[in-house]
DNA sequence: GACCTTCTCACCTACGTGTTAAGC
DNA sequence: TCGCTTAACACGTAGGTGAGAAGG
């Protein structure tokens, strides 16, 4: 069953799933954003994805890019985002390598994935950080690269659920409030934004 | 210059340092212990390499092994480390594959390679963690390891300034003044083992 | 003025230290 | 008793949060 021939590597169709899809929804329900800062803002909730489909013998990296999916800018108006201004010339490409890269088939496949410590900035920083233009739209896609052999892209995943506008400080408060709920590193906030219909005493 | 067939690769000799020897000589000359705990403990000094002569395009892994160097069990007696009592049998291979594996020759080149995050323990513990004897003498040995081609080593490189007797309390107390002066997660312990030599009064 | 960005801050998570007292 | 191991602990490092004030 298993043939050796790169040959047949390379027709090998990965497979490619998000974790924590209900988390990622109900953001995705209020319209979700992700701070940038000078120094790189992790995301929250993070990209986990499962792989299977892969040659349990060979190598790949993989690759999360942010694309920008539409050309204006945007602008939070009476609790609502609309377009509007013209958009910023769209920066270097914005790819973030997986930092197991590069890595065999099994490793990738042996535990889901987590982009946990990718870092978005609006400044050019050193590298390893992920550059936005804020105000800005942008869809996470996963690429899966077998290494060698011309390093041609395998497949390419886009996460829709994913989408976010890139800010400064965050706009939307039910965005705050549910980051807060989930994100443990917030929990010095949790009693401050806690919803009202929730006890709020204590 | 650069050849590209394989053969070539495999008859590559690669070249390795040793960072921080004069701390690693320090700990040597006192005769050195490490920490063993039921969930694993860390090393310090850090075992951290300089690696060159690799071919850069080839993939390769960096293993630490643990050695144990003697058979006999060791005892801390006035002030002094002697052999007695029977030794335990010799526990599974003791192997620490560096994190960064697999990766190209560049990137093992590029900077020292830190091995800090090897923990040592007594107890069969989940994967990644090195079992060692307590009260037996270990040497640190790095291989480097070419992926693919049947993967035997390509060098075996030890370090005997950094052998070291594993115990689950540190005996010689000029050790553990050592340790805590350098160990910036030992800065709590600073003020009260200060070498009476030095001033001592804040 | 309105909008966006930057900086500092208190408050967390997560975990690496040797100490100490208790366990065996 | 003695020698060795274990677990709880206080106190650090390192760094991830949004809040809020200040800057442009």
């Amino acid at each position: 069953m298993l043939k050796t021939e790169t040959e047949h590597k390379l027709r090998m169709n990965p497979r490619v799933g998000l974790e924590d899809k209900e988390l990622w929804s109900r953001f995705q329900a209020l319209t979700n954003e992700m701070i940038v800062t000078k120094s790189g803002r992790r995301m929250f909730p993070v990209v986990k994805v499962t792989v299977s489909g892969l040659d349990p013998s060979a190598m790949y990296s993989l690759l999360l890019e942010f694309v920008q999916i539409d050309q204006h800018r945007w602008k939070y108006v009476n609790g609502e985002w609309v377009p509007g201004g013209k958009p910023e010339s769209p920066p270097a490409s914005a790819v973030y390598i997986h930092s197991d890269s590069p890595n065999f088939g099994s490793h990738w496949m042996r535990d889901p994935v987590s982009f946990a410590k990718v870092k978005l900035t609006n400044k050019t920083n050193g590298s390893g950080q992920i550059m936005l233009n804020s105000l800005h739209k942008y869809e996470p896609r996963l690429h899966v690269i077998q290494v060698g052999s011309e390093q041609r892209p395998l497949s390419c995943h886009a996460f829709p659920e994913c989408q976010f506008i890139a800010v400064t400080a965050y706009q939307n408060e039910e965005v705050t409030a549910l980051k807060i709920k989930h994100n443990p590193f917030a929990k010095a906030f949790l009693d401050t934004k806690e919803r009202p219909d929730l006890h709020s005493s204590r």
